[in-house]
DNA sequence: TATTGACTTAAAGTTAACTTTAACTTGTAT
DNA sequence: ATACAAGTTAAAGTTAACTTTAAGTCAATA
């Protein structure tokens, strides 16, 4: 199975002009070319693009990430040069999960504040409201915050 | 308490620029500023910074926010488009967590093929290893991602 | 075979969110 | 009183990751 860059544009619901930029970047050596110029993915190419869009949210650059391209280009020596990237991506992913659940806690707590007010129509109201008629969860997401006034 | 841009910069680990371009774009309405014309901080504008940087963590533009500090400054008419604000932003938030989770599957995947590779010295091998082998968690994460040959 | 939609490249343009610079003022420590 | 670190504004500069434009070529269909 081949695609277009059209094809496989759609398939990755990316803008054509995108992959066009990443091969220019030299993220994907491997496309190849019809007679006539096209470029033609193949499965290899999309499973390609797969693991770079994994790198891409794991939080590496462009750069970067033709930096791991070329490792894999140079074949086996790179093997534990490409373990060790992998973990780091991992680590930093599992934390960017856990600042995501920081802010998440932050936005509960937004959320029983505004719910509050809004069903005693006032801000005020829930500003006064004393820390013990707070519920246990919603408190403790206050307190580790440090919020007083929001 | 009371802080200079450069003592609320530190605290919250920006640049003092970015406090001033925030303010510039009027995310900071509630500033105050000493007889010299010199920005001071309270603790309810550091409460704010914390409410604007929660925001932006979850996706929100630095014109969005501007927004939300609008809704604010308006007061208890706009509590439920604020309220509604806030429940969408925990839904984007949670959206963004279950990306994550799923990025960090297939660095798992990534991760046990390196090692893979690693002990066997070549990437060969593991390329060649039949599925029933594959720890059946990594099998399943492989599978579900649809890749043959990465 | 002629049309037309999808492709090609190179180069310029876009956007958000800062960051830097320049010229000047404030406030604190000796 | 004076030095000087830290503050002020307005405006220009930076960066990454695309996106658009222009001018032309390829390939599938009527």
């Amino acid at each position: 199975m081949v695609y277009t860059v059209g094809e496989m544009a759609k398939v990755l619901d990316v803008n054509t002009s995108t992959l066009r930029y990443y091969d220019s970047e030299g993220l994907l050596p491997y496309v190849e070319r019809s007679s006539g110029g096209m470029r033609m993915f193949s499965e290899k190419d999309y499973e390609a693009l797969m693991v770079i869009n994994c790198l891409k949210k794991s939080g590496l650059t462009i750069k970067e990430i033709k930096q791991f391209i070329e490792m894999t280009e140079k074949g086996d020596e790179t093997i534990e040069e490409r373990l060790k990237l992998f973990e780091n991506r991992r680590k930093a992913v599992q934390k960017q999960i856990d600042e995501l659940q920081k802010t998440k806690k932050l936005l509960d707590y937004k959320c029983w504040y505004y719910q509050t007010a809004n069903k005693a129509g006032s801000e005020q109201y829930v500003k006064n409201i004393s820390p013990e008629k707070i519920p246990e969860e919603i408190r403790e997401a206050k307190n580790t915050l440090k919020l007083k006034s929001v």
